[in-house]
DNA sequence: GCCGTTTTCGGCCCGACTGTTTTCAGTCG
C-alpha cells in the first residue's frame, strides 16, 4: 500500500464528511493528515508493520488516525470510508469538481433535488429546478452548465506527475520478473505531456504469461479488463487504464516508436517510409515483407533518413524538418539546473524552515536558491507584510552563515493586486534580491485589466520575473484572459524574465508559450514553487515542459552560475 | 480529529468575491 493511497482515502473521506456537514475541524484534520502522509518520505505500510507507535509521531496524526492507518495497512480497507460511501455516493462527490459548487451546495442538490451524479445535475439544471433552489439562481445554474461542459471536455486525464508515479512502479515491478527483458512506458507519458489519458507499457519477454500475471497481481491494479497473448489491459485503482504489450526483442524499437506517438508525428514518419519503398508498423520496418529494422528506435529513424528524435518533441511541430537538417536542439536536462528561484517556508504556507529548504536544495546539487514566500494579500497562506518580510530576510541572512556551499537569495512572491498595484511598497521590494510578481486573485477580470496588471508589474523596476504568468491550474482553471503577445513584448523591452513554474498542476508557461518566449530572447527560469523539501523534486516536471518547448540549457537562466545569473536580473 | 510551558478542554488561518439576498452564506485560495 502506497502512502498516496492512504492519503487519497483520507482525502476522500474528508470530501464526504464535508458534504454530510460534519465538524469542519475534523474534516481539516483528515485533509491535513492526507497532505502530510502523501509527502511522507518513509513507507507508512512499513512503519505500521514494524514500529506502529511511530505513526503517532507524524505531525497531524494522533492516536485515532494512527490506528486507522494501521488497520488500513493490515486489512487493505477503510471501514469508515465504506460506510460514508453509502451516505454520500461517488456521484455526489464528483459534483465538487465543478467550480462554484462546494460541499454545502452539493448537499442541497442531493437533499432537495435528489441529484446524485453529474448527469442528474445536467438534467436538473436544464429542467430549471436548480435555479429555483434556495441559495441558487440563474447565474449559478449557468455557471454549473459551463463547469459540466468543461469537465466533459477535459475528460478523465490525470496529471503527468500522478501517472508517472504509477507507471514507474509498474515498470519496476515488471523489470524484476524473470524472463522479462526491456520494459518502458510509451505513449503520452513518455512524451511528457501535461496530462495523460492512459498508460502504455512495453516489455520484451520470453515468457509473456509471467509478466501479465505480475501485472494482474500488482497492488496498484484494480481489475484486469482484457488479456490476450501479447496484450493485457487493466484498470488501476486510481481509475487510469493501462495497456501492457509484450513484444519480441527484434520489434522493441519499432513498438516503442509506434506506441510513443504522437499520431501526427507517426503519420509523417510512415509517409517518409512509403516514399522510400518501406513500411513501418509496430513490429518493424519492412521492405517487401523483409524486416530491415526494429530492434531500436535509432534503427527505425535511420531507415527514413533521420536521427533519433527525443520523445518530448514528437508532436509534428517542425521537429522532423529540424531533424532532417541536423538542427535538433540539445534539450536541457535536469542536471543542467543549478538554482531554484521559487520556494516557500513555514513563514507562509511552506512546511519546512529556511535552513531545511537550503539543506535539501544543497543535497539536490543546487548552487543557489531564492526563498520567495507569499506577500500579505495571500492571507490564507499567512502572507508577509513589510515588517514580517524584513524580519524573514534577517532570518535568511542568519541561515546563510549556518549552511555553507549554497547561496540563499532574499526573495518574495509578491501579488499583483486587482487594481494593478503591487501588494508591497517599492521601498520594500527594492531591498529584495529577487522579486516574483504573480496573479493570485481577480483572475476572472476582463482582458484589459489583466493586461494592465501584468504590464504594470513588468514596468515596476523592482520586479525580476513574472511567476506562473497565466495563473492556470491544468484541468481546473483556465488561463487568465490576457494578451500573451503584449506580455512578451513588454518582457523583452524591459528585460524581465518569465517563469516556467514546475508545479505539475501549473506548468505555466506551457511548452508553446515557453518556445515563444525563447524566440524573443527572454530569459526563462524554471522553478519548483516548492512548499516542502520534497517539493524540490518537482523540478523534473518543469524540465519536461522545457524539453517539450525545445529549450536548451542556454535558454534557461538558472543553469548559470549565480554571478552570471545575477547579471541577467534587471536592475532598478 | 489534533494539539498542548495557556495541557485533557477548547481552540483550530481568514480575507475577498460572487451571487444571492435585503444582510449574508458559500466558495475560493
Amino acid at each position: 500500500m502506497l502512502n498516496s493511497e492512504i492519503a487519497r482515502m483520507f482525502e476522500d473521506l474528508a470530501d464526504r464528511l464535508e458534504i454530510s456537514g460534519a465538524n469542519p475541524f475534523r474534516i481539516r484534520a483528515y485533509r491535513q493528515a492526507a497532505k502530510t502522509l502523501s509527502e511522507w518520505p518513509e513507507s507508512l505500510a512499513d512503519i505500521a508493520e514494524t514500529a506502529r507507535e511511530k505513526l503517532i509521531s507524524i505531525p497531524g496524526v494522533g492516536k485515532d488516525l494512527a490506528d486507522k492507518i494501521a488497520v488500513i495497512v493490515e486489512t487493505n480497507a477503510f471501514q469508515q470510508l465504506e460506510e460514508m460511501r453509502k451516505e454520500v455516493p461517488d456521484g455526489v462527490v464528483e459534483m465538487l469538481r465543478i467550480p462554484g459548487l462546494g460541499p454545502k451546495k452539493v448537499a442541497l442538490l442531493f437533499k432537495y433535488l435528489a441529484v446524485g451524479s453529474l448527469s442528474d445535475l445536467k438534467q436538473a439544471v436544464e429542467a430549471g429546478h436548480v435555479a429555483k433552489l434556495k441559495g441558487f439562481g440563474e447565474k449559478t445554474a449557468k455557471s454549473i452548465l459551463e463547469g459540466l461542459a468543461n469537465l466533459a471536455q477535459s475528460g478523465s486525464r490525470v496529471y503527468l506527475a500522478e501517472a508517472k508515479v504509477e507507471a514507474d512502479a509498474i515498470v519496476e515491478a515488471l523489470q524484476n520478473v524473470p524472463g522479462v527483458g526491456q520494459v518502458s512506458a510509451a505513449g503520452s507519458l513518455r512524451r511528457r505531456k501535461e496530462t495523460v489519458g492512459d498508460l502504455d507499457v512495453l516489455a520484451t519477454a520470453s515468457n509473456a504469461t509471467a509478466a501479465m500475471d505480475t501485472l494482474a497481481r500488482h497492488p496498484l491494479v484494480n481489475k484486469v479488463l482484457a488479456r490476450g497473448d501479447t496484450k493485457q489491459r487493466v484498470r488501476l485503482k486510481s481509475g487510469l487504464e493501462l495497456d501492457l504489450r509484450v513484444v519480441p526483442e527484434e520489434s522493441y524499437g519499432a513498438a516503442m516508436q509506434y506506441f510513443t506517438g504522437s499520431k501526427e508525428h507517426n503519420i509523417v514518419i510512415r509517409r517518409r517510409a512509403q516514399e522510400r519503398g518501406l513500411k513501418i508498423n509496430e513490429y518493424g520496418v519492412f521492405r517487401d515483407e523483409i524486416s530491415v529494422a526494429g530492434r531500436t528506435e535509432e534503427d527505425v529513424y535511420a531507415t527514413v533518413g533521420l536521427p533519433w528524435i527525443p520523445p518530448e518533441l514528437r508532436e509534428n511541430r517542425g521537429e522532423i524538418e529540424r531533424a532532417e537538417q541536423g538542427k535538433l536542439p540539445q534539450l536541457i536536462e535536469l542536471t543542467d539546473i543549478v538554482g531554484d528561484m521559487h520556494m516557500h517556508t513555514t513563514a507562509t504556507d511552506g512546511t519546512a524552515s529556511i535552513r531545511e529548504m537550503a539543506e535539501a536544495a544543497k543535497l539536490r546539487g543546487l548552487q543557489y536558491i531564492a526563498i520567495t514566500d507569499h506577500s500579505k494579500r495571500v492571507s490564507m497562506a499567512n502572507g508577509l507584510n513589510a515588517d514580517r518580510l524584513r524580519q524573514h530576510w534577517k532570518e535568511i541572512e542568519k541561515v546563510r552563515g549556518q549552511v555553507s556551499g549554497i547561496e540563499i537569495l532574499k526573495g518574495i512572491e509578491c501579488d499583483i493586486l486587482e487594481d494593478g498595484t503591487m501588494d508591497l511598497d517599492d521601498a520594500v521590494l527594492a531591498e529584495a534580491d529577487w522579486v516574483i510578481a504573480v496573479l493570485h486573485y481577480g483572475l476572472r477580470q476582463p482582458k484589459e485589466q489583466i493586461d494592465l496588471r501584468l504590464l504594470n508589474a513588468v514596468r515596476n523596476p523592482h520586479v525580476s520575473i513574472i511567476g506562473h504568468p497565466t495563473a492556470r491550474i491544468i484541468g481546473k482553471r483556465p488561463p487568465v484572459a490576457f494578451s500573451f503577445e503584449a506580455l512578451l513584448k513588454a518582457a523583452a523591452d524591459y528585460g524581465i524574465m518569465l517563469e516556467i513554474n514546475a508545479s505539475y498542476m501549473r506548468l505555466d508557461l506551457d511548452d508553446i508559450q515557453a518556445a515563444a518566449a525563447r524566440d524573443r530572447g527572454i530569459p526563462i527560469v524554471i522553478s519548483t514553487d516548492a512548499h516542502s523539501t520534497q517539493g524540490l523534486d518537482g523540478m523534473q516536471y518543469g524540465i519536461f515542459q522545457a524539453r517539450r518547448a525545445g529549450l536548451t540549457r542556454h535558454d534557461v537562466a538558472n543553469t548559470l552560475p549565480l554571478q552570471e545569473f545575477q547579471k541577467r536580473i534587471r536592475r532598478a
